[in-house]
DNA sequence: GCCGTTTTCGGCCCGACTGTTTTCAGTCG
């Protein structure tokens, strides 16, 4: 049953795919895609209007999906669907998350090979007869492959971003159950990492069998793996795996510990308790023998790393890559917070691809609590995002400073996100660039380069006067796309000496540069913009996320440029970029 | 399939890149 805008919007969507396979006409497919995109956008209760078919009159919803809807909504199947689907295998739709395999292609492969799954697929590319169609050939085979493999790697993994509402309702629920005392999601949730395999849940409770089943019971549990008095396994609908752990109170600290990892520095500090003649576990610590004298207990976490005589150790850090040493000398660093964030650049607005206005972006970061909002809608290169020509850039920068005099405690920040264009020039002339606040650089096309151009590309936009940060350094996709070749080391050398900052792009989908490399960043002087790339206002959330992958990567607040308050980052910005 | 109209049929967003071709189709953004 189509309950909500976005399950009658998915079925839209869903006939433009199968219609696309068909080789229907393009316009009456992209009619399907924008009435998807106007029955999400509609103001007001859309399903009920198609539950009562009257629809007539929103744009983008003519006679034909307006019967469909009214359908759709009413009795919660539409014919028209169904019959399309009959049309095709089911296993044909995983053909659409590969690289490179549109429509016509996977028409071709259907028709001329019958593959209609991603194993056909496989096997037709290793025994050459993908290469022998017209269309396809040695190359095509070599991508496909590469692409079939980047699935296969990632397919019991999912993103961080996308799990985590998921993750804390479950976690909500638990809490509100009378015997659970404490509860925590422990394991790589917990540390932060960008993509995940599965949930680790833990609580604390004197009656543990209760919990498990409790557990197993929750609406979003689709199979039970395993249900023991302490232990459960289930999978949800989206096929993720959630493990419970039910302990005492007094183990909690112990447990969350060990199953917040990672192994690797787990292994690491359980060989420093053997030092004080303890080993650590699950459970607590325990004398290696009689002689040693028993170890205190353990209230909370930071009891154990004190015990061993470590500074707390924030989860996001436990990866086993200096942080116990640092812990041990006292010097470990004082991390971002999600509340030292004052501001934050790169959003879009209903000018170029995103959904809400400038006004109603503006309203939304003021609602979080927010001093300034960058806005970088895209240059003239992005046709498909409605990228905007010098014109109409120039009439957003003056809307923009008609609408900051209305606040002394805000401001909104005019700037661009501008392609940096094969060669690593810009899309706008520096003349452009010059009358706005500041500008995001980042490349859209041409990804395919090699390392060494790809790198003198970045490089060049860098040491634009201009350029005040570089967007999405990588461009990688998570579980999609790999980052672009590039050499990140020569890039970080650059910004450092340049003064150009490195955005953090916390889009769950790309996390964007990755945590791995802003550790020896910031040591070299590389600050960092943890920005949204919002094209809703909800996105602005995913402030949250860029925050946990800035802590990951060792940052402090001096690292992060959004952490100044309005007025430092209005001085900031209008110092020139070398004397910054 | 939608929209809009000098009102019922013609236009609907475009360019770069890739790999396949030898002038272009398909994909992507």
């Amino acid at each position: 049953m189509a309950n909500t805008p976005e399950e009658l919007a998915q079925v839209l969507e869903e006939i433009a795919l199968l219609l696309e396979i068909k080789g229907e006409n393009p316009f009456k497919i992209r009619a399907y895609r924008n009435g998807a995109e106007s029955v999400r956008q509609f103001d007001g209760d859309i399903v009920s209007l198609a539950k009562r078919n009257e629809l007539k009159g929103i744009k983008g919803i003519g006679s034909a999906l307006q019967d469909k809807l009214h359908e759709l909504a009413s009795t919660g199947q539409l014919a028209f669907l169904t019959e399309l689907k009959a049309e095709f295998p089911p296993g044909l739709f995983d053909l659409f998350g590969l690289q490179g395999l549109g429509p016509k292609k996977i028409r071709a492969l259907y028709d001329k090979l019958s593959i209609d799954s991603i194993t056909k697929l496989k096997q037709a590319c290793t025994d050459g007869s993908v290469a022998g169609l017209p269309g396809f050939g040695k190359k095509s085979v070599e991508k496909l492959l590469e692409a079939i493999e980047l699935k296969e790697q990632f397919a019991d993994f999912y993103r961080l971003g996308e799990v985590a509402p998921l993750a804390e309702t479950i976690k909500h629920t638990l809490q509100q159950h009378p015997d659970s005392l404490r509860v925590e999601i422990a394991g790589s949730y917990r540390r932060g990492k960008e993509v995940l395999h599965d949930l680790d849940f833990l609580v604390a409770t004197s009656q543990p069998a209760a919990l498990t089943r409790f557990f197993t019971e929750l609406p979003e549990v689709t199979s039970i793996i395993a249900c023991g008095d302490t232990k459960a396994s289930v999978r949800l609908e989206n096929g993720l795996q959630c493990d419970l752990r039910a302990v005492s109170n007094e183990q909690f600290p112990f447990a969350l510990q060990y199953f917040t990892g990672s192994k690797e520095h787990n292994v690491a500090l359980r060989s420093r308790a053997l030092q004080y003649g303890w080993s650590l576990n699950e459970y607590g610590f325990t004398p290696k023998n009689k002689t040693t004298p028993a170890p205190p207990a353990a209230r909370d976490e930071s009891q154990i790393y004190r015990i061993l005589e470590l500074e707390r150790i924030p989860p996001e850090l436990r990866e086993n890559k200096g942080e116990i040493e640092a812990a041990d000398a006292g010097s470990l660093p004082r991390l971002v917070e999600l509340d030292n964030l004052r501001g934050t650049f790169h959003n879009h607005t209903t000018e170029s691809d995103g959904r809400n206005s400038l006004e109603e972006m503006a309203e939304a970061a003021r609602d979080l609590g927010l001093q300034y909002l960058g806005i970088a809608d895209h240059s003239k290169g992005q046709f498909q995002a409605n990228g905007l020509y010098p014109d109409r850039l120039l009439r957003q920068l003056d809307h923009i400073k008609s609408l900051n005099q209305q606040w002394d405690d805000f401001k909104i920040f005019a700037g661009t996100e501008v392609d940096i264009l094969k060669d690593g020039s810009l899309d706008f002339t520096d003349g452009l660039l010059e009358q706005l606040d500041y500008c995001v650089a980042s490349i859209h096309n041409s990804t395919q380069l090699s390392e060494k151009e790809m790198t003198a590309r970045i490089i060049a936009a860098m040491e634009n006067p201009h350029v005040t940060m570089i967007g999405h350094l990588t461009g990688r996709l998570l579980l999609q796309r790999k980052s672009y070749a590039l050499n990140i080391d020569k890039v970080i050398d650059c910004a450092a000496k340049t003064g150009t900052i490195i955005e953090l792009n916390c889009n769950p989908r790309r996390l964007d540069m990755d945590w791995r490399h802003w550790h020896k960043a910031r040591d070299k002087g590389v600050i960092t913009s943890i920005n949204p790339d919002a094209h809703h206002t909800d996105h602005l959330q995913y402030l949250a996320f860029g925050v946990k992958v800035a802590r990951k990567g060792w940052l402090r607040r001096e690292d992060v440029l959004n952490t100044k308050s309005l007025d430092e980052i209005s001085t900031w910005l209008a110092k020139p970029k070398g004397q910054r």
